[in-house]
DNA sequence: AGTTCCTATAGGTAATAGCTATATTGGTTT
DNA sequence: AAACCAATATAGCTATTACCTATAGGAACT
């Protein structure tokens, strides 16, 4: 049996007529005639009686009926709600973004993805990088926002922004400089992430190019926490400039462009190669360029500033 | 889009695994593929995001997944009942009777019936000849017992017996004999059912062509009534002896034989023809020979019998 | 009886689901 | 890396079958 019939069958169990039906269907009655006698056949019974000029449903044609429309109506609706999907009006998605990323770029993102696709359920975790990739390569995530370059051959990263690294120092910090040499970070004390984050050991592959031992006097998960640190005067750290920069205001720190070499690090958007992107997930990708986007047109403001500054724009 | 686009969908989403869903659906993998595919197409999105050895669904997938599944279950449900309904385990016969045949014929025929097909919802509507005619030709009637012959050429009829019409009169009734010449019912007064009767038309043309002129003193259209207002000494009746046998005991009615000739009527079940007759339809018809012959074996009983007479079986 | 209005059957054709063989592509192993 | 496995996709051919036209067969209505 295949949905032809059922289509068949509805077609005459409407028009009363296998003339009519076959119209309605656009083709020939004999065609029509023979794909009815089939079902028949498959069911074992008749569906219709051929009552000369008239014909009529038999016991189990009506039978047949009322399951014949669920049938064809649970296919209709699967494709309309697929329609829906692809035209991201229904679905979810889930992003991984790291802690930092998700501090500066995440906010205005979900506020303007949720008003183009209010029906998208938008799920976004806070993950290390490694978590974020392994995420991805279990297909638990969707879509992720982590440094590059992705460890893993089956994930497509695009590449989306640098962001710069640079020393948080309390405001009142005896370090003169707006600006310090990578290797005069020797000796300083360091609050960092533990040595799996990825931001640890960037920081600590830039200094050994550098070579200058670093020394850690403490180390914690959140960069939230390691700026309060800071702050509190239990070391200094170093962290994405633009991440630092939204924290400045109304706090005890102040920025400190590291140079010789500057260190960077990449982000970028990356998800599951072969892996079906639909509309929300493409937009939500084009969203993260467009955002970021505004953010480096800031201007690319003094590096050091008065904890006590205000809004970073003129 | 076909019901084997959903099956062989399935198949993939159950087996996660375009080869082993090929092996179970007896198919090669290539056209397992290519249906897939044509799917994939047909809905404009993909179902499964191919992740190198392993597949899984996408969001599409899983949406898809749930109503293929209810479709096909509908389907399947349908053929079910189907067969349940032409084995007889359910269903419905609606079967038009006249209302003497009624009274001996139906009550050990539904036992009968109900015993073997529990499921079957059966319903007996107790009608004149003609009104069963009309609903056979409506359609309000899957099965009609009546007079023979049936004046539609679109309903085929199986005879089933001849019903011989008595005379019947009070036990008392001044009537000496036990057998009656039609010639001599000139004059008596008769309880017969109205014009548009069959039974009184039968009865009309039997007297007529014995050249009587009947005298009718009452109408009515129960036979019920009719032996009741003869047994009060309204008149007499005809109607038909397997009928009337039951009615006699311990009422004050005699039955008196006609002949010259012996008036009769023949009763057949009559169905539309052309019309699917299931299982449950055709065993009825099967049950009303094989009731009716024990009927007629049983002795033919003299004619002539006391009102107080007990049993019919010596 | 003739005519009309249906559905069923017959026979041929075109579309297509299926097959085998092979390419291609991740993932694993040496 | 190179070679090898395991899986899906593609290509080209074949068998099936859904469809068509023409026509037969049957009931209903002049």
């Amino acid at each position: 049996m295949e949905l032809r019939h059922l289509r068949y069958f509805l077609a005459v169990a409407t028009a009363q007529n296998f003339t009519k039906a076959a119209d309605t269907l656009h083709v020939s009655q004999p065609s029509l005639s023979v794909q009815i006698r089939d079902l028949e056949e498959e069911l074992g019974t008749r569906l219709f009686d051929r009552l000369g000029r008239t014909i009529a449903l038999t016991q189990a044609g009506i039978l047949f009926r009322d399951h014949a429309e669920r049938a064809l109506r649970e296919v209709e609706q699967a494709a309309q709600l697929i329609r829906e999907l692809d035209g991201a009006q229904r679905g979810r998605l889930v992003v991984g973004t790291l802690a930092t990323v998700n501090s500066y770029l995440i906010p205005p993102l979900v506020s303007q993805f949720k008003q183009r696709f209010p029906g998208v359920h938008l799920q976004v975790h806070s993950q290390p990088s490694a978590e974020i990739v392994a995420g991805l390569m279990a297909n638990r995530l969707d879509l992720g926002l982590c440094l590059l370059p992705v460890p893993e051959a089956q994930l497509t990263a695009i590449p989306l922004f640098d962001e710069q690294l640079v020393l948080v120092a309390p405001a009142r910090h005896r370090l003169p400089q707006s600006r310090l040499r990578m290797k005069d970070l020797g000796g300083l004390p360091l609050v960092l992430m533990p040595a799996d984050y990825c931001l640890r050991k960037m920081v600590e592959e830039e200094c050994a190019q550098a070579r200058v031992t670093t020394k850690v006097v403490l180390e914690m998960t959140s960069p939230e926490g390691i700026l309060q640190a800071v702050a509190e005067g239990a070391g200094l750290t170093i962290l994405p400039e633009l991440y630092v920069r939204q924290r400045l205001a109304h706090s005890n720190l102040r920025m400190i462009d590291l140079y010789d070499p500057v260190p960077r690090h990449s982000v970028g958007l990356a998800y599951r190669m072969n892996r079906y992107q639909n509309l929300a997930s493409k937009e939500f990708g084009t969203l993260c360029r467009s955002i970021m986007a505004n953010l480096l047109a800031q201007p690319a403001s003094p590096r050091f500033r008065q904890a006590t500054a205000g809004s970073r724009r003129p």
